[in-house]
DNA sequence: CGGTAAATTGGTAGCGCTGCCAAAAAAACC
DNA sequence: GGTTTTTTTGGCAGCGCTACCAATTTACCG
């Protein structure tokens, strides 16, 4: 069966329709030059009668610059990224322009495979995830003449434009948090770090933070793919199998807290008394279970506004820090 | 500050450095027509030295169909739609399409204009939630020539391609369970449901079959706004508030039910002997809870994965069932 | 009212690529 | 060796629109 492609409607037939010529047909639409009340009514009816849709494809090409903003993103399954995308693509919106996505799956090969195919389309910007790319990318990149936003993570060299926070100082933040709370034999349970590096770079400056309150890591337990409330269920089961005497856990994320909460919930394990939770990302559910999660409330969402933002008004070069928000909750 | 177009590589200096023609070179990066093995490396080389990156605007252009995927969305808040975009995706990119997304807020008015603007970039498909749109919308995509998928409601009449599932059937079979399971003083929960209409369909036929039972529903709670957990947990605690004697309550979808679930853990309130709670959805999250929450799991992904498989293969028009499966977990 | 400034308008050359066609080169055949 | 086939190639006309410039009309002024 075959599906043809329906003859299309120019802006030539318009203007021939309208009686005016393309040009003004053109500067009409796109509100743009001078011309008459008059010109612009007939060009208008001529455009509703016909049931013209510009296209934009040729548009992009005739002018310079696109109005495409390209996402290269690790995820759609961890929330952050959904969060990032919405801030985003209602400002995006309000300005005319359209979120081209496409998913790593965490793998820095196949982000550059994508931001090349992305880098296709002259998007007028490209958003990635993170400050650690390949050198393909990085060079890529750097050659498309795109501006490039760096999104959640500034633990790095900017190639121009980042906006998010530190995630350094967010594990370290959390470790200073237990310890203050008289917290000392503290374990970790988080998903695959080597993928998910901002998980990384919040592990080990928490980590750091314990070495130099002489209360190191006492154990930890790392699970295979994604973060999930499940993984982080059976993360807490494995762990205290091997160490009953923990007094806290740091996970990855909330996902994952949340599943070590309601292992403990299901277990009958009292927290904080018993054991402490303390998680990352500052999820919605996480204030609507029985004790408010503690964790670090991220800008997800405002990253994405503020990406957007400068993107459309075509920002400097700079690194934007949103900060987080350390929520105390009622599990720590 | 001024940031300008990099002065981009093109084709023809591609063709001009390897000593050879313009469509030569097309032809082996698309790998498509004939040409011989020197040749192939010689372009190739010139394309590596030079950094080419061809111009997907202009190839679109010039030839007639697009690899682009449109996806007009109600909602990034709601999972349901990151899942649908994450099959669709993983199946676009392997056949070397791109997905272009924009977010209605669940308003007909913005789907028609942001449909308008998709339909700008001339992409393969079109593919939306639900069966409902404007009459302008219609006429539009119509008009268009593009494939139409509209996914996750097959109550009602198809523009071209359908994937998804009837929302009226699971109201009815959630229905029927809770009544199997011997409730009668039912009650419901549930967000804005003039602007999610496959909620109130599902919530309609629900009704219905409550009806034909002699169990009408006893009491219902809508809240304003989006679902969400922390608006499940409030309309369960005012529903109790007013009506005391519910035996079970059903819920617009798995958030606002995790809510009412962690409602009742902190009220003392025992699932499902004093109360039952049933979901839609079948988030992971609900199975990782310390009772699992009897819900309905939908093919989310699966819907993304086949819609996008359809287009790809440009197959005829038809609606694609994938049916839902009930889950009898332990809250109802 | 002549003349200059300002507001409108249309023509047209590309934007970078693909599709078509004919030319050239290579391979196959008698 | 001379054809006939087959394989490779290059040239060039658009795809539909925008940017630029020149032409035209209208407004304004002394």
């Amino acid at each position: 069966m075959e599906f043809k492609h329906q003859p299309t409607v120019t802006l030539a037939e318009v203007a021939h329709a309208a009686g005016v010529g393309e040009s003004t047909v053109s500067r009409v639409l796109r509100n743009h030059g001078s011309f008459s009340g008059r010109t612009r009514e007939r060009v208008m009816a001529a455009v509703e009668r016909l049931g013209y849709v510009p296209n934009r494809i040729a548009g992009t090409l005739a002018s310079t610059g696109s109005r495409l903003v390209a996402f290269v993103i690790p995820s759609l399954s961890n929330i952050v990224f959904p969060d990032v995308l919405r801030g985003a693509s209602a400002v995006l919106e309000e300005n005319r322009y359209q979120a081209v996505f496409s998913v790593t799956d965490y793998d820095p090969g196949k982000e550059e495979a994508l931001a090349a195919a992305m880098l296709a389309w002259r998007p007028a910007a490209v958003m990635l995830a993170g400050c650690e790319h390949t050198e393909g990318t990085v060079k890529m990149l750097r050659a498309s003449g795109c501006r490039v936003v760096e999104l959640l993570d500034l633990d790095g060299d900017a190639l121009d434009i980042a906006v998010g926070f530190s995630n350094r100082a967010a594990g370290r933040e959390s470790a200073a948090f237990l310890l203050k709370r008289g917290y000392r034999r503290i374990g970790y349970v988080g998903h695959d770090l080597n993928r998910d590096t901002r998980a990384g770079k919040r592990f080990s400056s928490f980590c750091e933070t314990l070495d130099a309150h002489d209360a190191p890591l006492v154990a930890r337990e790392i699970l295979e793919g994604a973060s999930s409330v499940e993984n982080g269920r059976l993360g807490l089961e494995r762990l205290l199998a091997r160490t009953s005497d923990l007094d806290a856990v740091y996970f990855s994320n909330d996902d994952m807290a949340l599943g070590g909460y309601f292992h403990c919930l299901a277990e009958g394990i009292a927290i904080p008394s018993k054991l402490a939770i303390f998680g990352y990302n500052g999820l919605d559910i996480g204030r609507a279970i029985p004790q408010p999660l503690s964790t670090i409330r991220t800008p997800r969402v405002a990253t994405g506004q503020i990406a957007a933002q400068l993107v459309v008004a075509n920002a400097p070069p700079q690194a934007v820090d949103l900060g987080f928000e350390l929520i105390e909750g009622a599990t720590a």
